[in-house]
DNA sequence: TAGCAGGAAAATC
DNA sequence: GATTTTCCTGCT
Protein backbone atom coordinates (compact mmCIF):
# COMPACT_ATOMS: atom_id res chain seq x y z
CA UNK A 1 0.00 0.00 0.00
CA UNK A 2 1.14 4.00 -0.21
CA UNK A 3 0.38 6.21 1.57
CA UNK A 4 1.72 9.91 2.75
CA UNK A 5 2.73 11.13 6.21
CA UNK A 6 2.33 14.75 6.66
CA UNK A 7 5.72 16.90 8.10
CA UNK A 8 4.28 19.33 10.47
CA UNK A 9 7.44 19.76 12.57
CA UNK A 10 11.31 19.24 12.11
CA UNK A 11 11.94 15.84 10.65
CA UNK A 12 14.80 14.76 8.69
CA UNK A 13 14.73 10.79 7.68
CA UNK A 14 18.29 11.06 6.40
CA UNK A 15 20.01 11.71 9.82
CA UNK A 16 17.46 9.42 11.49
CA UNK A 17 17.99 6.44 9.79
CA UNK A 18 22.19 7.26 9.96
CA UNK A 19 22.08 7.70 13.04
CA UNK A 20 23.35 4.04 14.29
CA UNK A 21 20.01 3.44 16.33
CA UNK A 22 18.61 1.03 13.62
CA UNK A 23 21.01 -1.41 11.25
CA UNK A 24 18.53 -2.53 8.91
CA UNK A 25 17.72 0.74 6.52
CA UNK A 26 19.39 0.68 3.36
CA UNK A 27 19.39 4.12 0.38
CA UNK A 28 18.29 3.16 -2.51
CA UNK A 29 18.34 5.60 -5.14
CA UNK A 30 15.90 8.36 -3.30
CA UNK A 31 14.48 6.02 -1.00
CA UNK A 32 15.28 4.19 1.97
CA UNK A 33 13.54 1.14 2.41
CA UNK A 34 13.78 -1.17 5.91
CA UNK A 35 12.09 -4.20 6.73
CA UNK A 36 9.28 -3.58 9.73
CA UNK A 37 7.19 -5.89 11.43
CA UNK A 38 7.88 -8.51 9.02
CA UNK A 39 6.94 -6.33 5.74
CA UNK A 40 9.43 -4.12 3.30
CA UNK A 41 8.43 -0.54 4.24
CA UNK A 42 9.98 2.16 1.37
CA UNK A 43 10.00 5.85 2.78
CA UNK A 44 11.19 9.00 0.76
CA UNK A 45 11.24 12.53 2.08
CA UNK A 46 9.76 15.03 0.46
CA UNK A 47 9.83 18.95 1.81
CA UNK A 48 7.23 18.50 4.31
CA UNK A 49 5.89 15.17 3.71
CA UNK A 50 6.90 11.21 3.85
CA UNK A 51 5.99 9.45 0.61
CA UNK A 52 5.38 5.80 2.18
CA UNK A 53 5.44 2.50 0.56
CA UNK A 54 4.43 -0.85 2.83
CA UNK A 55 4.02 -4.56 1.79
CA UNK A 56 1.46 -4.52 4.84
CA UNK A 57 -1.52 -2.87 6.18
CA UNK A 58 -0.15 -3.13 9.11
CA UNK A 59 2.78 -0.69 8.35
CA UNK A 60 0.34 2.30 7.52
CA UNK A 61 0.71 6.00 8.33
CA UNK A 62 -0.17 5.18 12.10
CA UNK A 63 2.93 3.01 12.23
CA UNK A 64 5.20 5.64 10.43
CA UNK A 65 4.43 8.45 12.26
CA UNK A 66 4.91 6.15 15.84
CA UNK A 67 7.98 4.32 14.39
CA UNK A 68 9.40 7.78 13.39
CA UNK A 69 7.89 9.47 16.51
CA UNK A 70 6.36 12.02 14.74
CA UNK A 71 4.66 12.96 17.80
CA UNK A 72 7.95 14.46 19.74
CA UNK A 73 7.70 18.03 20.46
CA UNK A 74 11.12 18.36 18.86
CA UNK A 75 11.28 21.92 18.46
CA UNK A 76 10.84 22.17 22.13
CA UNK A 77 13.02 19.50 22.89
CA UNK A 78 15.64 20.69 20.69
CA UNK A 79 15.05 24.14 21.82
CA UNK A 80 15.66 23.12 25.27
CA UNK A 81 19.03 21.40 24.63
CA UNK A 82 19.79 23.93 22.75
CA UNK A 83 20.46 26.09 25.67
CA UNK A 84 23.18 24.31 26.30
CA UNK A 85 25.94 25.83 24.11
CA UNK A 86 28.01 22.99 22.83
CA UNK A 87 25.30 20.99 22.42
CA UNK A 88 23.69 23.78 20.31
CA UNK A 89 26.40 23.33 17.47
CA UNK A 90 25.35 19.54 17.00
CA UNK A 91 21.30 20.19 17.03
CA UNK A 92 21.94 22.95 14.16
CA UNK A 93 24.45 20.45 12.25
CA UNK A 94 21.70 17.56 12.76
CA UNK A 95 18.54 19.39 12.87
CA UNK A 96 15.56 16.92 12.27
CA UNK A 97 17.17 13.83 13.80
CA UNK A 98 14.78 12.08 15.51
CA UNK A 99 14.73 8.93 17.96
CA UNK A 100 13.08 6.39 16.70
CA UNK A 101 10.55 3.96 18.46
CA UNK A 102 11.62 0.13 16.76
CA UNK A 103 10.68 -3.03 17.73
CA UNK A 104 11.66 -4.07 21.31
CA UNK A 105 12.92 -7.31 20.52
CA UNK A 106 15.21 -6.26 17.60
CA UNK A 107 16.10 -3.77 19.34
CA UNK A 108 17.45 -5.81 22.31
CA UNK A 109 18.83 -8.82 19.88
CA UNK A 110 20.63 -6.03 18.07
CA UNK A 111 22.33 -4.03 20.27
CA UNK A 112 23.71 -7.17 22.15
CA UNK A 113 25.61 -8.13 18.70
CA UNK A 114 27.01 -4.65 18.84
CA UNK A 115 29.73 -4.94 21.42
CA UNK A 116 32.68 -3.89 20.06
CA UNK A 117 31.80 -4.01 16.65
CA UNK A 118 31.81 -0.99 13.92
CA UNK A 119 28.15 0.03 12.33
CA UNK A 120 28.79 -1.50 9.04
CA UNK A 121 29.76 -5.33 11.10
CA UNK A 122 26.95 -4.87 13.21
CA UNK A 123 24.37 -4.65 9.75
CA UNK A 124 26.43 -7.45 8.45
CA UNK A 125 26.03 -9.46 11.35
CA UNK A 126 22.13 -8.72 11.74
CA UNK A 127 21.66 -9.54 8.00
CA UNK A 128 23.72 -12.88 8.26
CA UNK A 129 21.08 -13.94 11.27
CA UNK A 130 17.88 -12.13 9.40
CA UNK A 131 19.13 -14.18 5.86
CA UNK A 132 19.72 -17.60 8.16
CA UNK A 133 16.54 -17.12 11.05
CA UNK A 134 13.71 -14.89 9.61
CA UNK A 135 10.81 -15.81 7.77
CA UNK A 136 11.65 -15.21 4.33
CA UNK A 137 9.09 -13.01 2.18
CA UNK A 138 8.93 -12.24 -1.39
CA UNK A 139 7.51 -8.97 -2.69
CA UNK A 140 8.41 -7.34 -6.57
CA UNK A 141 10.56 -10.33 -7.35
CA UNK A 142 13.01 -10.06 -4.33
CA UNK A 143 13.42 -12.03 -1.44
CA UNK A 144 13.53 -10.71 2.04
CA UNK A 145 13.51 -11.65 5.55
CA UNK A 146 11.97 -10.77 8.77
CA UNK A 147 13.75 -10.06 12.02
CA UNK A 148 14.17 -13.59 13.13
CA UNK A 149 11.87 -14.52 16.18
CA UNK A 150 13.14 -15.27 20.02
CA UNK A 151 12.01 -18.49 19.75
CA UNK A 152 14.30 -19.28 16.04
CA UNK A 153 17.33 -18.04 18.31
CA UNK A 154 16.99 -19.62 21.00
CA UNK A 155 16.58 -23.09 19.56
CA UNK A 156 19.81 -22.28 16.84
CA UNK A 157 22.95 -24.01 17.75
CA UNK A 158 25.44 -21.86 18.76
CA UNK A 159 27.85 -23.09 16.96
CA UNK A 160 25.41 -22.15 13.42
CA UNK A 161 24.81 -18.72 14.73
CA UNK A 162 28.61 -17.94 15.17
CA UNK A 163 28.70 -18.40 11.49
CA UNK A 164 26.80 -15.66 10.76
CA UNK A 165 30.24 -14.13 11.85
CA UNK A 166 29.17 -13.32 15.25
CA UNK A 167 31.87 -14.75 17.42
CA UNK A 168 31.40 -14.70 20.99
CA UNK A 169 28.59 -12.77 20.74
CA UNK A 170 26.53 -15.71 19.15
CA UNK A 171 26.32 -17.66 22.49
CA UNK A 172 25.18 -14.15 24.10
CA UNK A 173 22.11 -13.75 22.03
CA UNK A 174 21.51 -17.60 22.16
CA UNK A 175 20.77 -16.98 25.74
CA UNK A 176 19.17 -13.75 25.73
CA UNK A 177 16.75 -15.35 22.65
CA UNK A 178 15.78 -18.26 24.84
CA UNK A 179 15.30 -16.05 28.36
CA UNK A 180 12.83 -14.39 25.93
CA UNK A 181 11.23 -16.73 24.36
CA UNK A 182 10.36 -18.96 27.20
CA UNK A 183 9.39 -16.26 29.15
CA UNK A 184 11.68 -15.73 32.07
CA UNK A 185 12.06 -11.78 30.69
CA UNK A 186 8.81 -10.37 29.40
CA UNK A 187 10.08 -7.80 27.05
CA UNK A 188 7.35 -5.81 26.65
CA UNK A 189 6.66 -4.96 30.03
CA UNK A 190 9.78 -2.33 30.61
CA UNK A 191 8.04 0.40 28.66
CA UNK A 192 5.27 0.18 32.14
CA UNK A 193 8.10 1.03 34.36
CA UNK A 194 10.27 3.90 35.59
CA UNK A 195 13.63 4.16 34.08
CA UNK A 196 15.58 3.09 37.09
CA UNK A 197 13.50 0.17 38.02
CA UNK A 198 13.40 -1.11 34.03
CA UNK A 199 17.10 -1.11 34.18
CA UNK A 200 17.50 -2.62 37.33
CA UNK A 201 15.41 -5.85 35.75
CA UNK A 202 16.76 -6.42 33.00
CA UNK A 203 20.36 -6.60 34.59
CA UNK A 204 19.01 -8.66 37.49
CA UNK A 205 20.14 -11.98 38.46
CA UNK A 206 17.87 -15.01 39.45
CA UNK A 207 19.33 -17.73 41.41
CA UNK A 208 22.95 -16.11 41.02
CA UNK A 209 22.88 -15.99 37.74
CA UNK A 210 21.75 -13.38 34.92
CA UNK A 211 18.67 -13.21 33.55
CA UNK A 212 20.32 -11.79 30.35
CA UNK A 213 23.49 -12.45 29.62
CA UNK A 214 25.10 -10.40 27.41
CA UNK A 215 22.92 -7.49 28.46
CA UNK A 216 24.95 -4.53 30.27
CA UNK A 217 24.14 -1.12 31.38
CA UNK A 218 24.92 0.08 27.58
CA UNK A 219 22.93 -2.43 25.86
CA UNK A 220 20.01 -1.51 28.36
CA UNK A 221 20.10 1.84 27.92
CA UNK A 222 19.94 1.55 24.06
CA UNK A 223 17.16 -0.57 24.57
CA UNK A 224 15.01 1.73 27.40
CA UNK A 225 16.00 4.97 24.75
CA UNK A 226 15.08 3.47 21.52
CA UNK A 227 12.38 1.15 22.13
CA UNK A 228 10.55 2.04 25.29
CA UNK A 229 10.53 5.59 25.18
CA UNK A 230 12.94 6.32 28.26
CA UNK A 231 14.43 9.17 27.09
CA UNK A 232 16.22 9.87 30.59
CA UNK A 233 18.40 7.08 28.86
CA UNK A 234 22.12 8.10 28.63
CA UNK A 235 23.48 5.27 26.50
CA UNK A 236 27.60 5.86 26.79
CA UNK A 237 29.89 3.99 24.27
CA UNK A 238 33.25 5.28 23.42
CA UNK A 239 32.25 7.66 21.04
CA UNK A 240 29.99 9.72 23.59
CA UNK A 241 32.62 9.30 26.44
CA UNK A 242 35.14 10.65 23.95
CA UNK A 243 33.00 13.56 23.50
CA UNK A 244 32.33 14.18 27.25
CA UNK A 245 35.79 14.10 27.90
CA UNK A 246 36.31 16.91 25.29
CA UNK A 247 33.05 19.19 25.84
CA UNK A 248 32.01 17.94 29.27
CA UNK A 249 35.02 17.11 31.29
CA UNK A 250 32.73 17.79 34.96
CA UNK A 251 30.56 15.08 33.86
CA UNK A 252 33.26 12.90 33.45
CA UNK A 253 34.18 13.67 37.08
CA UNK A 254 37.92 14.33 37.51
CA UNK A 255 39.22 11.23 38.57
CA UNK A 256 38.06 9.81 35.07
CA UNK A 257 39.34 12.81 33.81
CA UNK A 258 42.95 11.74 34.30
CA UNK A 259 42.52 8.08 33.56
CA UNK A 260 41.11 8.99 30.39
CA UNK A 261 44.21 11.50 28.96
CA UNK A 262 46.58 8.81 30.62
CA UNK A 263 44.66 5.36 28.95
CA UNK A 264 42.78 7.07 26.09
CA UNK A 265 40.76 4.18 25.67
CA UNK A 266 38.65 4.46 28.32
CA UNK A 267 37.09 1.07 29.37
CA UNK A 268 34.28 2.16 32.15
CA UNK A 269 33.10 -0.66 35.19
CA UNK A 270 29.82 -0.86 36.15
CA UNK A 271 30.09 1.95 38.78
CA UNK A 272 31.86 4.20 36.50
CA UNK A 273 29.29 3.92 34.66
CA UNK A 274 26.59 4.54 36.15
CA UNK A 275 27.72 7.89 37.71
CA UNK A 276 28.44 9.23 34.80
CA UNK A 277 24.93 8.50 33.10
CA UNK A 278 23.39 9.64 36.63
CA UNK A 279 25.76 13.43 35.99
CA UNK A 280 24.44 13.35 32.17
CA UNK A 281 20.97 12.67 33.29
CA UNK A 282 21.60 15.59 35.63
CA UNK A 283 23.09 17.76 33.22
CA UNK A 284 20.91 16.98 30.25
CA UNK A 285 17.67 16.36 31.73
CA UNK A 286 14.94 14.18 30.91
CA UNK A 287 14.93 14.62 27.22
CA UNK A 288 19.01 13.27 27.89
CA UNK A 289 18.77 10.53 25.34
CA UNK A 290 18.24 13.31 22.99
CA UNK A 291 21.38 15.08 23.91
CA UNK A 292 23.12 11.76 23.59
CA UNK A 293 21.65 11.00 19.86
CA UNK A 294 23.12 14.44 18.79
CA UNK A 295 26.49 14.29 20.44
CA UNK A 296 26.84 10.93 19.22
CA UNK A 297 26.32 11.79 15.07
CA UNK A 298 28.29 15.41 16.32
CA UNK A 299 31.09 12.87 17.62
CA UNK A 300 31.42 10.42 14.65
CA UNK A 301 31.45 13.25 11.86
C1' DT B 1 37.97 -3.21 41.59
C1' DA B 2 41.25 -3.81 38.17
C1' DG B 3 42.75 -6.65 34.43
C1' DC B 4 41.86 -9.51 30.81
C1' DA B 5 39.67 -12.59 27.14
C1' DG B 6 36.68 -12.86 23.65
C1' DG B 7 36.33 -13.14 17.77
C1' DA B 8 36.05 -10.96 13.66
C1' DA B 9 35.91 -7.21 10.66
C1' DA B 10 36.64 -2.34 9.65
C1' DA B 11 39.56 1.61 10.02
C1' DT B 12 43.96 3.33 10.30
C1' DC B 13 48.79 3.45 9.99
C1' DG C 1 50.22 -5.75 5.40
C1' DA C 2 50.35 -5.11 10.26
C1' DT C 3 48.21 -2.75 13.89
C1' DT C 4 44.53 -0.53 16.12
C1' DT C 5 39.86 0.14 16.89
C1' DT C 6 35.31 -1.18 17.12
C1' DC C 7 27.99 1.95 20.05
C1' DC C 8 31.10 -4.04 25.66
C1' DT C 9 30.24 -7.86 28.90
C1' DG C 10 31.66 -11.43 31.91
C1' DC C 11 34.95 -13.71 34.58
C1' DT C 12 38.76 -14.02 37.75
Amino acid sequence: MEFTVPLDSPFNLEYTLESGQVFRWEKKGNWWQGVVRGTLFKVMQEADVLRCVSGSAAVDSVFASNYFRLDDDIELILGQLARDGKLARAIERFYGLHLVRQDKWECLASFVLATNANIPRIRKMIGAICEKYGREFRLEDETYHAFPTPESLATARTSELAECGLGYRASFLRKVSASVADGKVDIESFAGMGYEEARRTLLSELFGEKVLLGVGPKVADCFLLYSCDMDESFPIDVWIARALAVDYPRILGPRLRKRFAREKKLKLAPTEYSAISRAARAHFGKHAGYAQQYLYVSARE
